[in-house]
DNA sequence: AAAGTATGCTACTAAATATGTAGCGTCAAT
DNA sequence: ATTGACGCTACATATTTAGTAGCATACTTT
């Protein structure tokens, strides 16, 4: 599964999140994520749109309709993370 | 998103998947994911056995319920993620 | 009993990756 | 012309991962 490897890099996943929410300028996307350093965050940016899952418009970086159609898979993540989290806390 | 943070660490996702699949051994498991080093498959072992989603049994590790609830939102990734490679390809 | 084999896992060094900070070049508005 | 925001690069430092060797335990075969 190449899709994995690419998504188990740090950040990946967090920007494809972040970006589902709306889309976000370089320095906005960065201090979303913790400040994360540019160097990385550039280098995930290029290999998202390289992949044709983000790109860079008008208004920021966006995801592409095959970003939204993966992060779409993740949607049902949430909901599921917060039950999950409840059973840690005990 | 406590959850994206843990799951975006290098092998965390493909061990998942992996897991998903079949259980293994501590050193079925490194052949399987490319021979990672055991310091990090230990690290993300322990990781994964704290957040209740992995465990180790009697027949090597394995998913635990709430292991395979997670994994399982990610079964549709499988096939989106060939159509997605064709798309790539051309 | 001895020797072999497989287990989970640790130690330790080298290599790869990320962090953190400064700042460049470009553009738009003041 | 100066200010401010943009995407992004440079570079030294810190953190993480890779890679290899091997220990301690258990089970199995001779």
């Amino acid at each position: 599964m190449v899709l994995l490897d690419v998504l188990g890099q740090r950040w990946t996943l967090r920007l494809l999140w972040e970006l589902s929410h709306d889309t976000a300028t370089f320095r906005a996307l960065r201090s979303r994520c913790d400040d994360v350093s540019p160097t990385v965050l550039n280098q995930r940016l290029k290999e998202l749109r390289g992949l044709g899952l983000v790109d860079l418009g008008e208004r920021g970086y966006e995801l592409t309709s095959m970003g939204m159609a993966l992060v779409g898979k993740f949607a049902s993540l949430d909901a599921w993370a917060n039950e999950w989290a409840a059973h840690l806390e005990k």
